[in-house]
DNA sequence: CTTGAAAGAAGACCGCG
DNA sequence: CGCGGTCTTCTTTCAAG
């Protein structure tokens, strides 16, 4: 654990709002000098508080035009089950995550497809393969909308 | 639509791996220089293929040790309830993406709190007062993994 | 592709509480 | 010592030749 102040969460706010912004650019707007900001990120960085800068692409426009999430029970709840899908899920590459996650399901994937046809592919020779699982739902994705999420 | 060759897609590729590459060390890689990479890039980000880069921060580090993940039906499914309830749902600090959806749940929100005790403050004063919500389904997220997903 | 000017990154060093 | 400020150097960006 780290000790954040309001600085530091100023910092986060404005970089989550736009991660393109430089250390400069920061100082400017918070009253800091560009080494001061770029510091601070730094730190920040160090102790990953900021994890990485991922870049976020328009599957639709790379040709993936259906999401689905699917929910997975799994059958026999070994520890030896658990590993086993898990390792075998991340083979699949139309996989974008797999959240393990208590409640209802045991997993759930977020899987990428080019259109139907494809995703019946991917559901028959990818995920219906996968060991120990019980039984799936489905959910297409519509529409999304990301939001920043609490800072402090 | 945009059309990318076998280059944009070996750019997208080393960029989503590490989203801080220069164009210089880019090009370097690919055999371009470092202008010929640096246009390619904008040209992707004009066409919004990329979409920007986001930050990926710790939200344990940040005190929110917990994600729900809650699936969501509506009621009264009519055009003015859906509206509604996006509406309301994006004024919850706490909700991080909101998914529109068709199957079993008509949306799926990612929510986060500090500690359980905080996140039943969240359910009871933020969630379950949202108009129009007919059930909910919850999942905590243990553990999750993400990956590149396909490019082309 | 090459050049070149402006901006940003990132280190060394000093001063303050 | 921790933290911010200035100065300095190297790299990167980005437009123009």
């Amino acid at each position: 654990m780290i000790a954040l102040d309001e600085i530091d969460r100023a910092i986060l706010r404005a970089m989550v709002a736009d991660a393109d912004l430089s250390a400069g650019a920061l100082g400017r707007r918070l009253g800091l000098s560009q080494p001061a900001a770029w510091r601070r990120l730094k730190r920040l960085r160090a102790a990953s508080v900021i994890r990485a800068a991922r870049l976020d692409l328009d599957a639709e426009k790379l040709g993936f035009g259906v999401t689905v999430f699917l929910g997975v029970k799994i059958g026999t709840k070994g520890q030896a089950a658990l590993g086993d899908f898990e390792r075998a899920v991340s083979a699949i590459p139309e996989v974008q995550t797999v959240e393990h996650v208590l409640g209802m399901y045991d997993y759930r994937l977020r899987v990428v497809a080019r259109d139907l046809p494809d995703f019946e592919r991917v559901l028959r020779r990818r995920i219906m393969t996968l060991p120990g699982v019980a039984s799936l739902d489905a959910n297409v994705l519509l529409s999304e909308e990301r939001r920043p999420g609490p800072i402090g």
